[in-house]
DNA sequence: TAAAACATACCGACTGGTCGGTTTTTTTCG
DNA sequence: CGAAAAAAACCGACCAGTCGGTATGTTTTA
């Protein structure tokens, strides 16, 4: 859900060598702009890092910041099929999958939160990029607002304001994300994730 | 709390031009480091702004990154004067004035939210930044837990784990302030932040 | 062979920071 | 007190380097 790597499109894309370099500069530039943030990590170096051109990367595309999106892009494909992937799933299964999910979302997502936050940042002052970024994040607002929904009128969940409860949740993945990622040696972030997804999960649970 | 005028400094220090300088370009930086982000926001045009001239700027601060530690230091020690404030109070007390701080900080905070989320972008990739927050930020953490320690022990809170208990609100509250920054019209952020406050107060209140 | 893909040299704009000189303020001292 | 000297504050032109982006030419692919 947090990663990047879509190995498949890599190999199907071996045969045209043009698919290859483009997956080699995002790779790069996800590797940059993680480590080094999005102004640091200058076009030069993430060619380098891909082993290409300048030329291939203008090429390939318009802009630094297209660039940028497109990763946005890359990110957002990924929320949406494994959004899709639980689509039939009970609202409670559904929860415990995102429960289970949570140690492997805190163990990858470090390296690249730092990235998502730049991603937040832009959005809040470019407007290509806000537009870009608001209608999916509404979009899984909303899913989740209906997963929600869907526990409570399943009689799984107990009766609550479905709009709030998502609010509520999203908000604590959120700030458990930033705090880990300030100290991340500051508290056991993994089970203390565990432990409000419980504690929440409870809240929520008809008993 | 998250305001920065200090209007008494500036008056005081209308004496001294130093100072009235040195508060001018802070002034100036806050509002376009707000606006623009550090990297986008020049010394000259800091310079510019304030109405003088970047040997000024120089004179007071080291570097531009130095500028950017002063604001957080500002910052910093608004908050630790309003934890000073509250210090005699009782644990619901405190919540309670909290839960009014909302409004406020919600009226106020969207303006410089985004520079307060570059302090914490910048404290994960850079050391000195990052040794000027960590400090604070856990000062705050183990006063928020001791605070909510102090209530479970006067018998006003229910029995829990305070660590927990102040992980999870703190998560909450910036993964409010964060939503809200990304979608600010997207729902009533205020509302929704003092739904959420009074839930959390009525679940850690014994009834 | 045409078009897509890639390489390289280069440009103009901008940026953080410096530096020698000037003005203002403060201190010294007769 | 008041003038001179010292120190602090300030100015603004300048610099060295960087960066995103372009122009032009070459290689690879279909």
């Amino acid at each position: 859900m947090w990663n990047i790597p879509t190995e498949a499109e890599k190999v199907s894309a071996m045969q045209h060598r043009s698919e290859e370099t483009r997956i080699q500069l995002i790779n790069s530039a996800i590797k940059l702009f993680s480590t080094q943030g999005f102004n640091s990590a200058s076009v030069d170096e993430i060619c380098k890092d891909a082993g290409v051109s300048k030329g291939a990367f203008y090429h390939h595309f318009e802009s630094k910041q297209a660039l940028f999106l497109a990763l946005l892009d890359g990110w957002l494909d990924n929320i949406d099929s494994a959004i899709e992937a639980s689509r039939e799933k009970s609202a409670p299964e559904t929860f415990m999958q995102i429960t289970e999910a949570f140690p492997y979302i805190f163990a990858t997502a470090g390296d690249h939160l730092p990235m998502f936050l730049e991603f937040w940042l832009k959005a809040s002052r470019d407007d290509e990029i806000w537009q870009a970024s608001i209608a999916p994040y509404r979009r899984y607002h909303k899913y989740f607002t209906s997963l929600i929904k869907k526990g409570v009128d399943e009689g799984s969940f107990i009766e609550m304001d479905p709009e709030l409860a998502s609010r509520m949740i999203v908000s604590m993945a959120m700030g458990l994300l930033l705090q880990s990622l300030l100290d991340p040696k500051g508290a056991k972030w993994e089970a203390t994730a565990r432990e409000i997804t419980d504690l929440m999960l409870n809240t929520l649970l008809k008993k």
